[in-house]
This record gives structure tokens, sequence and C-alpha cells, in this order.
DNA sequence: CCAATAGTGTCTGTGAGACAGTATAAG
DNA sequence: CTTATACTGTCTCACAGACACTATTGG
């Protein structure tokens, strides 16, 4: 029996790329303009267009599948750079795309100010908080979206304690101040001796941020040299 | 552009099926008949003729993914039943199978006695050691599968000390010792205050194993009215 | 009695939560 | 000086590693 026997599939990516807005910002009490974020595009085609949806795109016969979803999101968002990307899960319900049958390979991006840059693309694209968009009252994503994004943001809790994933979403140098606010802005607590915990993940870097209203706060940076947890 | 225009890939599941044969053989320090086990089959087709690999197929158009790695397991393998399955992992590198681009969605499967049968199917199966199918003088498995059953049992390794997913691979009453075994098969080392550690995940039943050479052991059951950790 | 396993008690160090207190910047 | 933030010190409690100890079974 040949593989050509079998009708098959067809099979797209999905990006959930994350980044924290104004993390910069200070004062963690006072909940300003910063926050997490989550790129999105409107759709362009059949079916559903005009609706917010994730990146990505059917993959070539010939790609990897990693390959695509990065060449996807360049493509159709403007958004390229060397970020952190995980796989995270892979939805194939039957009847999850009107189209036919469609297996979507998700994958979770993290990135900085550093690490991406956007150009236009000629395409309505944006920035949501993803507070927002996994409220009730965004209204509808695409197919199952909003559902991969709840994944996602899941699957960065879960691991933020255990793993330094966070600080892919933090430039090379940054405060103790910065940190704390992306900590707390994936798991939407308040979160007391940061420092304490952070320790074994970040080193000195025995410079100071400058301009700041008050007391001038020490830059840190990723400590590479720390010793593995697993 | 319809969907018809892109060449497709194929769609299989595999399957990382483990149990731990002889959990219950006393004495911990004895390693003896004891060990994690891996469901294998010999390869019937080409490529890889007479090769160990993992059970699992091609997906059906209007095939659940879920429902097809169970189909398949039970197909090839004959064992069924309703016991725990979880998706790991989709491998979809372009080279990774001779017979042109197959994506292969793989799951992680935990049984014990009670949840699953074995008839045959006319079929080689085998249930070989986990330790030993991971080792240098096994020999190659088809395809990525050595890859894949490393990433199960890193999985399992790692979700293991936060979630009772252990249990599964478990009789609805067992003993603590019987309980340690399971978790130091799986971990690869000997546990100190073990029932300290499962205690919030156990509760008594009040029953003790008979027919022990020596004093007996009471009986313990998952406790589902436990307070969760997520 | 002995041998082997089942199960308990306790010491100690580590680490997290809570929070008081000190240091330093701008104005 | 004040104010707001940066950063340190310390108390306490819970828990995990280490390991000594008691309990129960068959022979």
């Amino acid at each position: 029996m040949s593989l050509l026997d079998y009708a098959r599939p067809s099979l797209t990516t999905d990006m959930v790329l994350f980044r924290v807005k104004d993390y910069n910002s200070e004062n963690s009490r006072h909940y300003g303009k910063k926050e997490l974020q989550v790129l999105l595009i409107e759709r362009e085609n059949e079916p559903q267009i005009g609706v917010w949806s994730l990146p990505g795109g059917f993959v070539e016969i010939d790609e990897e599948i990693f390959d695509n979803v990065k060449r996807k999101l360049q493509e159709k968002t403007g958004v390229e750079g060397d970020f952190y990307v995980e796989q995270l899960y892979t939805w194939g319900e039957v009847d999850r795309d009107s189209r036919g049958r469609v297996i979507s390979v998700s994958f979770m991006g993290l990135c900085n100010e550093e690490t991406y840059i956007e150009k236009s693309v000629g395409r309505k694209t944006e920035w949501f908080n993803v507070k927002d968009v996994l409220s009730d009252t965004f209204g509808e994503l695409a197919f199952d979206h909003k559902k991969i994004i709840a994944y996602a943001l899941e699957r960065l809790q879960g691991k933020i304690d255990y793993t330094d994933i966070a600080f892919n979403l933090l430039p090379t140098n940054f405060t103790m101040r910065e940190c704390q606010n992306v900590y707390e802005l994936i798991l939407n607590k308040h979160i007391d001796n940061f420092r304490r915990k952070v320790n074994e993940y970040v080193e000195s870097t025995g410079e100071f941020k400058q301009g700041t209203q008050f007391r001038t706060a020490e830059l840190y940076r990723v400590n590479k040299n720390r010793t593995s947890k697993f």
C-alpha cells in the first residue's frame, strides 16, 4: 500500500508570540500601561474574513515546521528576529476548520525589544493585552485560536517557576523592577521577596540604570553559568 | 487559492506505552525483575522491515488523532483499555521517513494490569525494559523512535514530582512499597521518606495486602479529594 | 529467638512568606 | 526636608534529607 492511497490532512502552524509592553514602567502596585501582549492579525481570506487570528500558515512539503512558523510570521506580520520559540501542542479536531481537515502545530514565541523587529507588510496586525483577548468580552478569534492562546499562557505560567524562560521577554540588561514586572504580569499577582527568587538566574553587571526619577537601580543579566535544575 | 493546491504531508501517530513489570516485587534495594517497560512491535512493511518500532499508523481524513493512536495500538499490538494517554510532541523533520514527508504526533500512555488487556494479533510485539532500549547496545529503532521514547521518559520524570501521573502505572489499591517501586524505577534512584512525599496523593483503604512473606502492608488508593497544586 | 520488611519519630538545614528597616535618588 | 523607589536583614514556619527507632510478620 502506497502513501498515496491515503487522503491527507493539511498541515499548518500557529504562532503565539508574546511580548511585555512597558515592562520598565515603575511601581508594580500601580498597574498602568504595562501588559503581557500577544500578536494577532486580521484574516484576509475565507473563512472568517476580518476576524482576529494567530499568525501562521500552511507548511510546504519540503519545509521544516519550525522554519515555516517563523517564515509565516515574517510574511504575515512583518515580525522577525532571533527570539525564543518552543513547540506547544498539535490541534487536530476533525471539525476545527470549515475548509476541511487541518492539523495545526502551535508554537509559543517570547520576544523583547532587542530580539525582534517589526516592519509593516500592509496587513492589519496588532499587539493585544493577553488578559483582554482571553476575556469573554473580547469576542471570538478565528478557529480554536483563543484556546491555543490560553494553552500557551498556561504553559508560560507553569514553566516560569522552574526555568529561566521569562528572561526571553527582557533585554540583555534589566533592573530587578523590570524583571519583577514581567513575572507579575505573567502570573497576574504581586510577588514578595522577588530578588531572592530570581537570584540564582541572574548576575550583576555592575552598571546602573540612569535617568530614573528616584534611586538608580542596578542592571542585571541572565547568569549563563548557573547550575541547571534539570 | 484552494487547499488542494498544496502538496500535503502524511500524518501519523506514535504511541509510547509504558507499564511497570513486577512493581510488587519486594525490597527496593535488590533491583530484580521489576522494570519500567515500553511496548514495541517489529515492522512488517518497508522501510525498515524487521526493525523494532513504536506502534502507530496513518490518521484517516475523518478520524480524530487521539482515536487513531488508540485504534492503531489495538490493531497492531492487541493492547486496548481505558488507560491514561497524553499528547507529547509532534515530529516533522523533512527527512525523518524515507517514504516522504511524514509528520508524527506522539503520545505517551501509562497502563497497569487493571487498565489494559493484551490479545495476540499474530504480530511480533514485546515489552522491553526502557533502560535497555535507550542504551547504545540495544541497536537502532525505526525512524526517530528512540528519540521519541527518550522524550517520553523525560516528560514522565519531569511530571512525576508535581502531578499524580505515576499512579496510572499502579492498580486501584497498592502498597507503599509498590508505589515506591514505580517512582524509583522512573527516576532511577532510591527515595528516602517515601510515604511522606506521596501522602497528599493517597488515602488509606483500611485493607492489608495478604500473602506476603513478612509483615503485611496497608493498601492505599489515589486520593481523589486532594487539593490540587495547579 | 531471627530475618526482613512495614511504618514512626526526630534532628537539622534550607528556603519561602511576611515585613521591618536602611539606602539613595530627585526635587 | 519629603517622597518614592532600591535594596537588606530577620523572624518564623513548613518541608525535605538523613537516619534512628519501633512494629509486625513467617519461620
